[in-house]
DNA sequence: GGGAAGGTACTCGGATATGACCTGTCCGAGTAGGAACGG
DNA sequence: CCGTTCCTACTCGGACAGGTCATATCCGAGTACCTTCCC
């Protein structure tokens, strides 16, 4: 019973990504650098977010990362089970079946009930995550949250984010 | 993410010590080869039972374990705390404040979202395993489990039993 | 024969090796931008 | 002056060590029962 604390990195990128303008990016490394931790290690939980189709990866000098979908169609239970993996905290390893008299397995076709109140637990715990949306987080954190850190966050935000190609179409690059 | 596999093997030793009467004691080592467990592994998470109050043991030859109250009053967060920990899952590093920019210390003190939320999920699991006591595992597993399984646990316990000398006063040991 | 003392066997309890997983780091593949060169 | 080519710098991605915690095991402390000895 013991997450990860890539877990709190991981949310806490997603979180920063979701204030990024249209299709920009932000590398991995300057948000390691906003969250002081490795930036190789951060690397390796950003990208099990891209495998988990939460996150899009750009490569190049513009690269960097960005939000795969609206921030309010994410919910921590995506990230959480991207990081941690999709299996239940709770294996039910068929102990009781394990003893010395051996019974036929018709006997055991019933699910074991420890098994059952364990992950009607687990079900609970994910539903409150899911309950929680990406956008919740944000906008708790505009509204509630010191006006101070909230300045300081965009403006690093602001300054780290890498505008694409593609969107220099709309916004010319250079007015002269 | 991820529970050890003791708490499985404590669940099950303690609905099966829900089953011996009155106050007779079970050994550890005929549990551990009730559920073909290594029995001094099974030793210390029994050890971690006792020492929260779940289980009370008894040293000596007729000695093992005993429910430390009646399994009306045992739940299953009980004993998943006694095993993986009291501290909560999901940690807060604060790594918010770990940035290059320093803030005052007055622009943290409102609680981290991302604790809250995630903390308001752990809260919804433990209280999902609250509700859930382990006379109701007992009762299920006497009522929806295989006859049979029921029968042959039924008898392990008979069998491996050992009544307190306290006891044996209200039944004489021999009747000639 | 009765009682007491000693020995034995069985139990739990803590201290001690081993292994897997999370943590942390490094180097390579790939791409966009810019500079240099030629037309 | 413009287009093409090459180069460089920056990014992500996967492969490689180290630390920490769960797993697994062994040996010691303590107690009840049994045997033996003494009265």
């Amino acid at each position: 019973m013991k997450l990860g604390e890539g877990v709190e990195a991981a949310i806490h990128c997603a979180s920063m990504l979701a204030s990024v303008e249209g299709d920009a990016t932000m590398p991995g490394a300057a948000m390691a650098e906003s969250f002081g931790l490795s930036p190789s290690y951060l690397l390796k939980h950003l990208n099990m977010l891209s495998a988990a189709r939460i996150l899009e990866s750009v490569p190049g000098p513009a690269g960097g990362y960005r939000l795969a979908r609206p921030a309010e169609r994410i919910t921590l239970l995506d990230i959480v089970l991207a990081v941690e993996g999709r299996e239940p905290a709770f294996r039910c390893g068929e102990i009781r079946r394990n003893g010395p008299v051996k019974l036929d397995a018709s006997a055991y076709v019933k699910p074991c009930g420890i098994n059952a109140a364990m992950l009607k637990a687990e079900r609970a715990y994910r539903a409150a995550l899911a309950e929680t949306k990406l956008s919740d987080i944000v906008a708790d954190y505009a509204t509630e949250g010191d006006p101070r850190s909230f300045a300081a966050s965009c403006a690093f935000v602001a300054r780290h984010q890498r505008p694409q190609k593609s969107s220099s179409i709309l916004q010319p690059p250079k007015q002269t």
